[in-house]
DNA sequence: GCTTGACCTTCCAGCTACTGGAAGGTGCAT
DNA sequence: ATGCACCTTCCAGTAGCTGGAAGGTCAAGC
């Protein structure tokens, strides 16, 4: 009936590492319980909650914004704007990023194309690097 | 004549933690002289690569990236090609970051957009984790 | 001469989120 | 009995710092 897992099955059907799993248990966001022989088993639900880790992971959620999604998840009362709020502040630090590393492929790229690329010692992208601007 | 600075002059100079400078000593990367006392004594040029240093960490590159870069700035002798290919690694490594990222706000701004975000419990975002499918 | 305070030193711990490996127990097949 | 895959715990390491403790140094002020 209440069917367990051990913890490579329950790793596999949630496509994480054993370790990973493990890391999990020991940092309190997915605790199975321990068979007669001291191995983990992890029930249905637990495996749901690995897989649902899993993807928050991979959406950019630290762990632990997980350890909270987790409790909002399994919380039935919870209000749909608290987890709102968590996604959207997460979209806040993706833009603010997108930004960031557009701008820093701006001034490489930059250099790059100032850069003549043979076998001279010349390069303007050490230049730059080393504050001998052009401009100044 | 040859002037040298302490690592807190050092550091103010290159715009960087003191706590940082002696990291970079430890790993390696810019090591001082010593006074008599012990404390480390920084000379012009290596508070110039300490700046070098600086800027190449806020373009991205790597502690080890960082090396060779200051290998190469120090090396009288090498080709231009060697920081350009370098250089493109980077801008090739951000792109692809930045695809990934507009990828994952991409898929958060639609759940967001999805969710009531009020007081309901009835949450899109949550369901998606979960790997309740509409689609599927 | 002594204290105060800002500086410097080393070493140790911790952060994120794992990952690898060693040493050893368990379960099942042959 | 043996082999093998799996499980366990613990320890160490990754990147790049950052904080703190415990202690040495130096210049100024009284």
């Amino acid at each position: 009936m209440t069917q367990t897992y051990t913890i490579g099955e329950a790793a596999a059907a949630a496509g994480l590492p054993v370790k990973t799993v493990r890391y999990y248990d020991e940092a309190g966001l997915i605790q199975p319980g321990r068979g007669m022989n001291g191995y983990r088993l992890y029930r249905e639900r637990d495996v749901r909650l690995l897989a649902f880790v899993q993807r928050a992971r991979n959406l950019g959620f630290s762990l632990d914004e997980c350890r909270e999604l987790l409790s909002l998840y399994q919380d039935r009362a919870r209000a749909s704007a608290d987890v709102k709020r968590l996604a959207r502040q997460r979209v806040k630090d993706i833009e603010l990023r997108i930004i960031e590393l557009q701008g820093l492929k701006a001034v490489l790229d930059e250099l790059v194309e100032a850069c003549s690329g043979d076998e001279r010692p010349d390069c303007p992208i050490l230049e730059d690097l080393g504050g001998h601007r052009r401009d100044g």
